[in-house]
DNA sequence: GACAAATGTGACCACCCAGTCACACAGGAG
DNA sequence: CTCCTGTGTGACTGGGTGGTCACATTTGTC
């Protein structure tokens, strides 16, 4: 939570700011980022960045926060569809959409990534909140495709989630950083998703 | 590779020093581990780390070599089945083995952890090998299955390989740090594991 | 013993870090 | 013009880092 003096700045600088600090944590993981790196990008003296935050994990704090909910809003449009289509389609859907996101705004996302790498004591508190919030929302994922009778009955759910989440995260970090181009990829997603689709789905026909 | 006089001196105290390079390797990651504390930890002087390596990256990547050859010789064992066994089954040998390594030596686990997760440019050459050597291990896993007609042809192997890569860093991972029992945790492991295999088999039957 | 080669040492260097604080500057109110 | 409050500033502090080097100590050899 920043300092009231924070929000009092023209929109414009605040900006600066914010992308400069977003920047410097995409880079690097907490512990390495350079708060004298930040306010030398953005112009402004070391000071003033403490009249704006707390420390240097206040800072942090803001950064990963705003981040979160940018992806989050981001995402909402697959999770409105939720009622409308079939389980594997949702997931193919909400795949392909975390991509676009790690494509788009690849500072966000590695704000992410670092965020989840984290050792810090207190950043950890952090991350366990994160995770629980996506824990619940993958939950209603499976519940839902498991009303629907499209999963199969055999499958422990503990695992099905466990495997999705794994398979999910390297699907999408370990991609940045190689030249892939964004539909080939988005190809590639899909026949990874159709092996765990095979491995989930009922098994009646 | 260290220098001649590392290995000049007697094994204890060779062993003492590596052990505590080791734990503070597992416990921080390259950048943020520090040589002062090793030093410190192993009751030399600064000077004599110096006399054994060249610098500290000289001092960690002979800690992961040897990290790596000794989970290598570790896993040996169920490479040595490959011939005997179906492929399913040779998989959950592979990452229960690969789990009672993470359980059995935990700091030399934590290295290869943040090994992987390491931003460093040169420790990133080492990575990329070791990678290969891993997609080699398992590319020949895939090819035996697939050779043997458990595994469906219409498969993506790339896709297959990067599936199990990532389940088995995160069923690895994951559970180190939570207090499950190693045979609950080997239960788990068959139930992920069971959810592959459906998504590969064969759908002959 | 004497000499030399190999080892061990820790104060020291240059550098980087997060965080502080005494001061300068703005601008609105009276 | 004078307060006063809210902002901006950057030299400075104390602490940590990897790496060095002139010197001390041990070891092996004759």
């Amino acid at each position: 939570m920043p300092k009231p003096t924070f929000f009092n700045l023209p929109a414009d600088k605040r900006e600066h700011i914010f992308n400069c600090a977003l920047r410097e944590f995409a880079e690097h993981p907490y512990e390495q980022a350079s708060l004298t790196e930040i306010v030398n990008a953005a112009g402004i003296a070391k000071g003033s960045m403490y009249q704006y935050f707390a420390d240097k994990k206040d800072l942090y704090k803001y950064v990963v926060q705003t981040v979160y909910q940018h992806k989050r809003s981001f995402l909402q449009p697959v999770w409105d569809k939720a009622g409308e289509i079939e389980f594997f389609e949702l997931l193919s859907l909400y795949y392909r959409r975390s991509w676009r996101f790690a494509r788009q705004f690849p500072y966000e996302h590695r704000v992410t990534v670092n965020f989840w790498d984290s050792r810090d004591e207190a950043v950890r508190a952090e991350i366990l909140r994160e995770r629980e919030i996506r824990n619940v929302e993958f939950s209603g994922l499976l519940e839902h495709g498991s009303r629907a009778g499209v999963i199969a009955a055999e499958v422990d759910q503990e695992a099905a989630w466990f495997v999705y989440h794994a398979v999910g995260r390297a699907l999408i970090d370990n991609f940045l950083e190689q030249d892939v181009s964004a539909e080939e990829h988005e190809v590639f997603i899909d026949s990874v998703l159709a092996i765990l689709e095979w491995g989930l789905r009922s098994r009646k026909g």
